[in-house]
DNA sequence: CCTTGGCACTCCGTGCTCCAGAGTGCCAAG
DNA sequence: CTTGGCACTCTGGAGCACGGAGTGCCAAGG
């Protein structure tokens, strides 16, 4: 259906495309990119595969510029993952190694790949569904209120305070705090209901009301804010230019937690990375951005997603590198951390 | 040296300038606003206002704008802070009291600000030096790591992991975390520092390293990351047309937190709000716009600072009020959490 | 002394034409 | 199937005229 050098003129297309941000003609294209043959021919190339939708003119007698279905053919079997550099690699690992603890590990990722690609950087925190608890903390912060502190083992921190119906004893909070640590330690989040379901019926009654109050909040804070956090970074790499309607809405996207959780989604298949290209995208107002997302985790695990966010017209490869790059430091990071 | 009238043709054009975005004449003044007297009386005035400096024409034969010395005039002795509505008022202290820790009450405040004043809005997350120790809690994650979470009585929770010399023992674990606890309990986080000194000299041989790991562990925290959290929304409200260097510059800003630091920056005198304008602001880079900033805090003490950031062009006096609106809710939210 | 109407002047922004350049599609020949 | 030739189309910038908005100045009037 497409014969070799038709490929080769669609990947010529959007890698000169990519870089000089215009559309390109056939004579260029011949020129670039040493095609043994006569800009006619291109031409004719051209034709065939605007004819069939991987590339369009912005206007009759411009040069093309490849559609959305272009740059998924590019990425799907025309190009690979360009491999970072030796030296890029080695300052991964140093900066990000120099992370203190979980925020700053989230921080230095997002800054990392937002500087690597020049694009939006998008890092979600680790899941808490996919956590397990490493501890659980009481502490008294007035008569009839607890502060609750789950700790994961992925570092990750949550609180909550509690309302108790009741005051309640120290003794009682420390009763309940081993009692949750014996019961909890090591298991992990997605299991924690049914352990507390068993845990609240062997309450002694008189504590009973004021546990029932700090299970349900446990049990809220596992499924309320599950995966909400998301970090965003390098907004200052959206050019103007590349936003039709304006980047107004994009940058008001970005600010929308579900929006981002939309954007890294799920990863769609086995393939170590994913890449939303265009109209793909599922959130409105984020046509005309692709997203390349992946997983992220310790050893077998995925935690979260990360990736990165621009305008259709970006370096896919390049994007994709950094992204499977700094995921797999990442992951190796949280694991040895 | 400026009479009642100069003042109202100032206060005029700022007012107009602010709505319309565009240069204003005489005609439109005298219009718009029902002076009493014809529009050559209005550019005679015009003429001295710009002589002394506080409105300049873009190009002869246009209209005034205002410069940064006109706005801080206006600011200062033309216009006061306009009141949000009940409406309004209300909306805020039913949005905040929604909200269920730390990270949420900072989140909705940034989102609040940056939907009443259509500005971008910077909120500091309530200060540690300023905040006094509720509790400290060591959880150990391995033989020789520890995690030390400390919890302050504005809600804040800091983690850190520390690295230890030797291997621990359980029960020098609890040994430490009561110690800890008993010393730090209620100090305020700029005496701890010297407690922690007192402390170290007292300890077992035995448990020496250990604890002086853990200590300037906390002492870091202390030191190092501040003031450091400052959220940013509303980014989408930035008009590209208001950044002649294009706001690409502007948002890079915004993502730097020492830049967010002298934004904020410490307020000026004791008077309710801080205004900085244009040229006046501490950040290259960020000349052209201007910044509304306050206090917040719980009662008498004063945590930390928020405020909008926008164009000079901006509407002062809305936005001040909000500003010092939210302030006020946010504190009586915190001192009731 | 301040205010006012009149008037000439300046400059911006718009709309217009014109032109060069880049790129195309088509065709006929190799 | 490839190629050179050719006529055609469209954009984008330069040049130009023009209306409009706004100014500064001046001389007259309160």
């Amino acid at each position: 259906m497409l014969d070799e050098r038709k490929l080769a003129v669609l990947r010529a297309i959007v890698r000169d495309y990519v870089s000089t941000m215009e559309p390109v003609g056939s004579k260029s294209l011949v020129d670039r990119h040493h095609l043994d043959v006569s800009p006619a021919t291109i031409r004719n190339d051209m034709a065939v595969l605007e004819e069939q939708g991987y590339i369009t003119q912005p206007h009759t007698s411009a040069g093309r510029i490849p559609t959305d279905k272009g740059y998924r053919l590019f990425v799907d079997r025309l190009a690979g993952i360009k491999p970072l550099s030796g030296a890029e690699r080695r300052a991964i690992e140093t900066f990000l190694a120099r992370a203190y603890d979980l925020d700053d590990v989230v921080l230095r990722t997002v800054r990392l790949l937002a500087q690597l690609t020049r694009q939006v950087a998008v890092v979600q925190y680790p899941s808490l569904t996919k956590s397990a608890v490493r501890h659980v903390e009481l502490v008294p912060l007035a008569d009839k209120r607890l502060l609750l502190v789950l700790i994961t083992d992925t570092g990750r921190v949550e609180q909550r305070s509690v309302e108790l119906p009741e005051t309640i004893a120290e003794a009682s909070v420390n009763e309940l705090r081993n009692l949750l640590n014996a019961c909890l330690d090591g298991q992990r989040l997605t299991e924690v209901a049914e352990v507390i379901g068993q845990l609240a019926e062997r309450m002694t009654t008189a504590d009973r009301p004021n546990a029932a109050a700090v299970f349900s909040v446990i049990l809220e804070t596992l499924l309320d804010r599950n995966e909400e956090r998301i970090v965003v970074g390098g907004a200052a790499n959206l050019a103007p230019a590349d936003f039709s309607q304006g980047l107004r809405e994009v940058l008001e996207s970005l600010e929308e937690q579900v929006v981002l959780m939309h954007l890294l989604g799920e990863s769609v298949d086995e393939s170590a990375v994913t890449v939303r290209i265009g109209a793909e995208n599922p959130v409105v107002g984020l046509r005309g951005t692709s997203v390349v997302t992946t997983d992220y985790g310790t050893g077998d695990r995925a935690l979260a997603r990360l990736g990165v966010l621009g305008p259709t017209r970006m370096d896919y490869p390049t994007a994709m590198g950094a992204v499977v790059a700094v995921a797999r430091y990442v992951g190796k990071i949280l694991a040895g951390a």
